[in-house]
DNA sequence: CGAATACATCAACATCCATTGATGCGGAGG
DNA sequence: CCTCCGCATCAATGGATGTTGATGTATTCG
């Protein structure tokens, strides 16, 4: 699904939930850790997590009284496709005009 | 740069950037031609543009009263990167809580 | 030149989005 | 139970960002 995917770049083109993204990369994480880590203040972690894992991005599990969020690796391996298919792999358009008017 | 690779994330990261660079995947385009496909302002895809110019993300090329837009490979492949990065292998943490108070 | 075309820029406005502090909720433990 | 702790949610505020219409600039062509 396109708007999906397109939820998931708003996702992390975020600077905090970009650097959470960078925290998950080697494992899952407590809010409290994020926390102490990104100094920021609890509600705004979990507004940020929030975004991210309605986007699909992060997953969250409950141990106890700590919920633990992780990377959800399909989501960023989607993210990671659209970009290779956009990348122009060597084909250029040699740069034709429309004839006459250029929008025609 | 790490603030450069957050830029052309927030670059991409909006509905109609997005779609223009969908477009710019098989070939370069000139402004007018976006115009028509998208159906959008002019000045719209001006400022548009220029963000995506701004993070790298594409570049431009002027031939005679034409600017032609182009995506700019190596900025794809560094946001290709990052996600690649970031991607959980296999390493999962086996979810222990900090002793005694959660965040010491 | 002067007119027309393609595009950039600007100011004013609208809209979305992140931050903050307060409150709510559920689980754990005395 | 009652309380503390980790986390979610909410309303209010403020700042960033996209949209629109007008104007400016460069280029082409008659």
């Amino acid at each position: 699904d396109r708007a999906a995917l397109l939820q998931r770049f708003q996702a992390v083109a975020e600077e905090t939930r970009f650097e959470i993204v960078r925290r998950l990369s080697d494992g899952e994480r407590c809010v409290c850790e994020l926390q102490a880590d990104l100094d920021a203040a609890q509600s705004r972690l979990s507004f940020h997590l929030k975004k991210l894992k309605e986007a699909g991005v992060v997953s969250d599990r409950r141990d106890g009284r700590w919920v633990y969020y992780a990377l959800v690796p399909e989501a960023l391996e989607e993210m990671r496709g659209f970009l290779g298919e956009v990348k122009p792999e060597e084909g250029w358009r040699p740069a034709a005009p429309r004839s006459g008017e250029c929008c025609g």
